[in-house]
This record gives structure tokens, sequence and C-alpha cells, in this order.
DNA sequence: GGGAATTTGGCACTGAGTGGCACTTTGCCG
DNA sequence: CGGCAAAGTGCCACTCAGTGCCAAATTCCC
């Protein structure tokens, strides 16, 4: 009771802002070799890739990943403790930190890597190539990926939409692939002033359009054809929602 | 040490989920007089608005903004406690609660009352206008409000923007709209199948652009004319983008 | 002034997230 | 093989947000 013997200095103020212990979240970043990462470098030779400590930590968060998934399912997001999943993968609180920023991005494993695949598309896009067309050919080409994993990401979105937290992560995903579309988009444009704010503008657009799309996919559990909807929708995006914009009352 | 007491059932597990306390964060409500609140009506004459409760409780919610806003910008959002705050303001931690949901809420004051403005405006438009012809008027109103609290809003902004939890708040906030948006204008479309979708679709573009719109004047500090931005990038919406999805490299 | 309805404060408790340190494992040498 | 450094892990203590509960204070209304 009383008081904990001492908080150290005077804490309660100005604890230092440092925290470099593991920030965690990386994206994994192997599994495409080479890289020339610098490592440590000791002597030289090696690169038989022995890792076989990195098998283990995959193998950790994979497990963390398995079994966090499996209790959200069963009792929700907000229900389960971090406690629990830790002791049924057989692995400490404090190491849990080590491999996830926080709780929420559990419910995220590959936000990273689908990121990095979005860009590698978006960046590797045709110079002569309009944006919009650009959008149009990168959604087919995830409509297809999130088709073929269709159950899963349903069971992912379910549990998303049903937590507030987790819906506001899902959020600052969209926000990276905006911005990403943005910086992307601004490279593309005739360069000259006001480049940053329309291509802003496009990519903010867009973004809207697909999460709509996302949103009504998701609600019919993913039995139209998703390819079709999103070319539908920026469609109307393109010829500035014609029919929606004008139409009050059509005959 | 050891064990508290007895933590009364078994506690650890399916805690009852109820928790009906005080929901906090709901609108003031009160400010537009009239309004025939059916209170207790004791008497009748008086009329004098004798709420002698009702004006402590709304200074004790503008103190704790207050405060709350100086240290958030003096020292910054994460390293302010509520204790602090609190203290600042007089009121104990448990009262805070009472008045705003969580921390984050400080930081959108008038957060209910901005959504219902926009949703009175929305749902008050004339049935024969386009959605959005809507949008652009009432852009162009809220345009106008903003510039008037152009300082405001600007310090408001900046704090948000340097704080990941405050970013996340904020796009909650525009999911908010972007769905009144989308409620909207479903009435106004044609009546038919995927009416649903269509209104997201569109609202969601709306909503995108004038986010991009809303960063782009913050980035300026509020230097350029937010109306005729907004007008802008919504003409650029309604013809489909077409200087920049098609040009690539204009001559 | 008296009694009911709110509002408030204090307390105890849960759970997320972090720092520190000691201990174990793994990779790498000579 | 034995030893060494680095990476990984476990444990403990601590801070802070958020909630339930109940008693004390305040306000309202007669």
């Amino acid at each position: 009771m009383k008081k904990p013997p001492v908080p150290k200095t005077t804490g309660t103020e100005l604890s230092g802002r440092v925290a470099r212990v593991a920030p965690a979240d990386a994206p994994k970043r192997a599994t495409k070799r080479g890289s020339t990462s610098p490592k440590s470098a000791s002597r030289s030779a090696g690169s038989v890739t022995p890792r076989l400590r990195e098998r283990k930590k995959d193998a950790t968060r994979r497990a963390l990943v398995k079994v966090a998934n499996q209790r959200f399912h069963s009792k929700g997001f907000e229900a389960t403790t971090i406690d629990e999943i830790c002791s049924d993968a057989g692995v400490s609180r404090r190491t849990f930190f080590r491999y996830f920023a926080s709780k929420d991005a559990l419910a995220f494993p590959n936000r990273a890597e689908r990121l990095e695949h979005f860009l590698d598309l978006l960046e590797g896009a045709p110079e002569t190539e309009s944006a919009l067309t650009s959008m149009r050919r990168i959604a087919q080409i995830f409509a297809r990926e999130y088709a073929a994993n269709r159950d899963q990401l349903i069971a992912q979105q379910r549990l998303i939409s049903s937590t507030p937290s987790l819906i506001a992560r899902e959020h600052d995903i969209d926000r990276d692939w905006e911005n990403a579309m943005a910086r992307a988009f601004s490279r593309r444009l005739v360069r000259g002033r006001d480049d940053d704010l329309r291509a802003h503008i496009l990519a903010g657009a867009v973004i809207g359009v697909i999460r709509a799309t996302m949103r009504h996919w998701f609600e019919m559990d993913g039995r139209v054809d998703l390819g079709k909807l999103g070319s539908q929708a920026l469609d109307a995006l393109q010829d500035g929602f014609l029919p929606m914009a004008t139409a009050v009352r059509r005959t």
C-alpha cells in the first residue's frame, strides 16, 4: 500500500523518450534473400544461410498469430488477454512485445507485406500508363488475390469490424495505402505546381472508392465478383459519377 | 504482496459486459434553447433557465478541455497524464471519465456538434438537388466556418498530426462523416438495387477528396482560400479527374 | 429544512505496454 | 572442444488508461 519504494528518479515527468528496445512490427523483409544486409560481417564468408535462429523466430511469430486468432475468434478480441496468448504460445509476456508492437498488430499479420506488394506494382507500372489505368490493372490483381483467400479474409474482416480499436488500425492502413498512392501519382503527373495536392486528391478518391467496394464485398460475404465490382467502381469514379451525381429521380 | 484479498468471484473471465455507468461523450445538446425538453416542468412559469447544475457541468467540461490543451501543447499529448489534467482542473480522475470517454476525446471537443451540423445541412438539402451539388454547397459553408476558426483549428490539427493515436481517432471521425453522407445519398438516389453500394462509393470518393483538400489547407497553414480549394477539388472529382487521369506528360 | 436525485470522490482492480537485468541459447571463432 | 559475444528470453517492477462500486457531497424541488 502506501507507496512503492522509489520510482527511480522523479518519475511522472519528462521520462526519457528514447525507448530503443525493439521497435517490433518490422516486416520480415527476409524471404527475398540477397539484399546485402550489413549484418555484422565479422569476417566475410559464410552465406550458406545457416540462420537456424531465424527459423525459430519465424516459428514463434507464426505461433503467436495462430493461437491469438484462435482465441480472438472464439471469445473476441478485447476479451482475450495477452497473457492468455502468451501461455498458449509458450512465450513470456515480455517476449510477445518483442514480436508485436501491440495487441492490435496481431490482427494484421502481413500488413507490411501487402503494402509492399502494392508499392511494387505501383512503381513497376509503365511510365506511359495513366494513374487510373494503373489502378484499374492493380485492382484486378488484388481482386484475384483476395478472392483466392476469401474465407480467411472474411473471418479476419469480421473480427476487425466488430472491434473498434481494430477498425481504427484498419484506417491507419488505408492511410498508408493512400499516401503510397499519392506519392506514386505525384511522380507520374505533369511536373508542376500543385501536383502534390492533385495527387492526394486523386488518391483520396481512389482509396475511398476502393474501401466502399471492399466493404460491399465483405458484406456480401465475398459472393460477388470482386474484380468486376472494383472495375465498375473505378468506372464510376472516372466518369464523374454521372448517373449518380445528376440523376435525382431517373425515369 | 502475495495476493490481494479476493478478486470477487473468479474474475479473470466472463466478467459482465454490461457497463452502463456513463457513456460520456454525448453532445451538450442544450444551448439551442426552446426544444420543449420534458425536464420535470414542476410548476410552469420560470423559464429563467434555472439549471445551475447544468452550468457547473458545462464549466467543468470546458475547464478540462482548456487545461488539457494547455498541457498537450506544451509537453505533448502522450506525455500528459490524465492525473495532471485532473489536478489542474480540480477534478477527480473518476469524474474525468464521466465527462470524456477517453483521453483521446479531449482532443476532439465538439466532434459530435460538427457532425450534427453537417447532418442537418445534408438532410435539409432540397430533394431536387444532386448529391454532388449539395456537397459543393455544404463544403462552402464549412469552408467559411473553418476559415473563421483558422488558428484554433491549425493548432488542434498540429497536435493531432503529431500523435498516432489521435490520427486514428480522426479517421474514425472521417468514417462517421462518410457513413452519414452515404446514408443521405442513398435516400436521394434512384431507388433500386445497389443504391447502398453506389452511395457508399460516392461518399467514399467525396470524403477522400475533402480529406486531401483539408490536409493541403493545413499544410499551407490556412493561407489559401479553403472554399476555392474545395470547389476545385470537387470539380476534379466531378469530371473524372480528366486532366490527371489521362495526361501523363502534358506538352 | 427535508428528502430524493444527481454528481462527485476515493479506492481497488484489470490489462496494456515498457525498462532493467539476469539467464539461456546460438553462432563463431581459435 | 572450449570459450566468447551477441541475440533471444524470462521475470519483476512500474506507469498509465479505463472501470465498477459505494459512500459523501451537492443540487433540486417541495
